[in-house]
RNA sequence: GGUUGGGUUGUAGAGUGGUCAAAUACAUCAGACUGUAAAUCUGACGCCUCCGGCUUCGAUGGUUCGAAUCCAUCCCCAACCA
């Protein structure tokens, strides 16, 4: 299939066409921008977990495409901001997160920008911390410069704080996290001559306070008010309105550790045929009109070209591959399981007398031993394509072909058991 | 600080002395049908050495043969008033 070229002439029309743009201050004003000379754009993401998930990845995908089409971008770690914690969207006060837990993270997240913008070349990515300009700023200064333009109401009115004004307890804290943003657009602008802000639309009540605190302080100084320009992207939902990448495990996280590319792969070849040319649309450069009509003639094949391109564009080529073929060679014909999730015993263990559902258990197939025994009553679990009938069974030699057993929990979920020596 | 109403098993939300491991809905998991989709139907959904037992209803202590339910103290939340 053709990809497209992403270029200056058209980046709005590509944007808008893929589905990338939902709210925008003054669409005129951002056609200009994203289709004229480079400007600068801004995204900014807190270090508050080790990784960062699909949701995120996929506004960096937007900043990856300003990148690909000429301009500069940088990407904001907020180093202070984790530390506040954002309210928007929240109905509970965000757990308080310690500096060092921030310190991690941040250079954990770091490492993985790298998989979504470009960091080396002739157009590098800036990675920038706010911590480097909030951290020092005078309180009573802050609150002069920037707290003095902030409207109580507004903010009280506003999307950001509205689920936690309504479950109660807003905090000074919590409101405290929309001054600093909109301050870190303002002290972009002015040391990166930073025009646009780009993000999640859960982040708009965040982005347009930036955008309208750097028209005030402009207008103040005489310059241009049309300097501060805010996009978002839609926020990633399913057919059913339900928000994407949403896991029994949590979220749809990019780091290996927490999500392996088999699990990514599985989550989106599992997903309802309504969202695969959405999805196509938004992680894919194909052409739009050969999406269209692939899934219009193999919908089944669409979606798996879907999950592979996703994979791939996170874990890259090799685990992309690996995790198409073991999903094939359990749900398909043909392939290998070499690669499947697997967990190892050792000769004793067998000699000592294991249950399969220990097993099953450790290795995270099934929740407890109560969780099992139901799973067997009602036909769930199965090794070698035998059922297991009895929730005490125990673990025999003879239950190894080729060094390994396969325990599966449904058709779904499954395990590689291999016996070393 | 005061008054009132609250804190229940993933979420929402019943239960206000024994019949409560705790209604119902959603989410989740398994089975059937399929295409690893959707829709539908069935079952499960605290833990264990599972026809029995054990631990849960903000925390601690108490009343009682018996408490998620009553009392006391404490912690947290909301609304209103200061």
């Amino acid at each position: 299939m053709k990809e497209v070229k992403i270029s200056r002439e058209n980046l709005f029309e590509h944007l808008k066409e893929r589905g990338f743009v939902y709210q925008m201050t003054n669409e005129e004003k951002i056609r200009q921008l994203c289709n004229g000379d480079p400007i600068t754009v801004y995204s900014g993401y807190d270090p508050t977990a080790d990784s960062l998930h699909i949701g995120h990845f996929f506004s960096l995908l937007m900043l990856k495409k300003f990148q690909q089409a000429g301009h500069k971008v940088i990407v904001l770690l907020g180093g202070a901001t984790a530390m506040i914690g954002d309210p928007s969207g929240r109905n509970d006060m965000r757990a308080m997160i310690d500096g060092d837990f921030v310190q991690k993270n941040y250079q954990k997240l770091k490492e993985m920008i790298g998989k979504a913008v470009e960091l080396d070349g002739n157009n590098p990515a800036i990675i920038v911390n706010n911590a480097e300009w909030i951290r020092g700023y005078d309180y009573v200064d802050f609150m002069r410069n920037i707290g003095q333009h902030f409207n109580v109401n507004h903010m009280l009115a506003s999307e950001a704080c509205s689920s936690r004004l309504k479950a109660g307890g807003l905090t000074f804290l919590e409101m405290g996290y929309m001054l600093i943003q909109a301050y870190d657009f303002v002290y972009l602008n002015r040391h990166y001559n930073c025009k646009l802000q780009i993000g999640g639309s859960d982040q708009w009540g965040n982005i347009v306070a930036g955008a309208e605190l750097g028209r005030k302080l402009n207008f103040i100084e005489n310059k241009d008010p049309e300097d501060f320009q805010a996009l978002t992207s839609p926020l990633l939902t399913d057919a059913n309105n339900k928000k994407m990448g949403k896991t029994a495990k949590g979220a749809l996280w990019i780091s290996k550790d927490k999500t392996s590319p088999y699990e990514f792969y599985q989550y989106f070849i599992n997903v309802d045929d309504r969202d695969v040319v959405k999805l196509l649309k938004l992680f894919t450069n194909y052409e739009i009109s050969e999406i269209e009509e692939l899934a219009k003639k193999d919908i089944r094949e669409a979606k798996k070209l879907m999950a592979y391109e996703i994979t791939k564009l996170i874990h890259g080529e090799v685990d992309a591959k690996d995790a198409m073929k073991i999903s094939e060679a359990f749900f398909g014909d043909g392939g290998n399981i070499e690669d499947a999730p697997s967990f190892n015993l050792t000769k004793e263990d067998i000699e000592k007398g294991v249950r399969v559902l220990e097993i099953a258990l450790k290795s995270g197939l099934i929740n407890s031993f109560s969780d099992g025994r139901r799973l067997v009553n009602q036909g769930g679990i199965i090794m070698n394509n035998n059922l297991i009938k009895d929730p005490n069974q125990i673990l025999k030699n003879e239950d190894f072909n080729d060094g390994y057993a396969l325990l599966k929990k449904g058709k779904k979920n499954i395990v590689k058991i291999i016996l070393n020596n």
